[in-house]
DNA sequence: CACACAATGAGACCAAGTATCAATACCCCG
DNA sequence: CGGGGTATTGATACTTGGTCTCATTGTGTG
């Protein structure tokens, strides 16, 4: 569950308090993505005495980790993604919220013949896919 | 100038009014992405009596026509780029903020891709290239 | 097991954007 | 060309997402 999470906040050398041990297993609990505001109301329902900064700062460490990503929802609004932490992109279900991981498939290609075409130089770039999950297409 | 702006937008029927038009010239003057609070201060300089609250439905309004589109900044920032109605992506400079547009290139094999991995029917998706214009690259 | 220092929570603050509403200004129609 | 319905406007209050500060607390290292 959310040992995953600590064991590699663990490594990064951040310590491991009782609040971060909290906002961990909240967010394992949850499936898919979340928002910041998501997990501020799960604390809050359950009494847990952490303060919103809490959230933000577990976050941003978790970010910087690579085991969470913030992903631009096609509404604007932002919401972060629980992943594993080497380069990939996902693929957000714009039904359920459900993500699916996909690794490098034919990128790199693409942002090499942007960069032919520009003159740019990349040094980074941000795909995000946005569809259905098998299990909301049959279900509409 | 600002004249393919307003153009676009009387023919999608909207007014074409006096603070329109100012806004428009600001956005024309500008080259690279900016931000709301870009324009903002332009026109909080010049004073023009904009309101804050006109120049955001500009902006939603030039964004529903295609005409402008919102990127997401790898620091997290906003901007708005102002560009072509057809579907494309953009390619930003992380040091001087120019944008260049590049039509799709081989983006539909990615997702053609991921989706049969994944089993996800793609809807749409958002892809945002950062790098460095080639200024940029050979002033440093 | 003490102590330095990282981490916390509370609350003020900030930035970006939205909602409300009375006043104004487009522009269509005659 | 002038009247008037209606889209648009500016001011301002509000919301949301996130950061800053700072006095207090908790961790884990030595």
């Amino acid at each position: 569950m959310s040992d995953e999470l600590l064991r590699s906040l663990d490594q990064a050398g951040v310590r491991l308090t009782g609040p971060r041990r909290e906002i961990a297993a909240l967010i394992a609990k949850r499936n898919g993505h979340f928002t910041a505001a998501d997990l501020i109301a799960d604390a809050s329902k359950r009494r847990l005495g952490v303060g919103r900064a809490t959230i933000f700062r577990l976050l941003d460490l978790l970010a910087e980790q690579g085991l969470v990503e913030r992903v631009d929802l096609p509404d604007g609004r932002h919401a972060y993604v629980p992943c594993e932490p080497s380069h990939h992109h996902h693929l957000v279900c714009v039904a359920c919220g459900a993500i699916a991981e996909v690794e490098d498939c034919g990128i790199d290609a693409v942002t090499a013949e942007a960069s032919r075409r520009s003159g740019f130089t990349i040094e980074s770039h941000r795909l995000e896919l946005f569809g259905r999950c098998p299990n909301c297409r049959s279900a509409n």
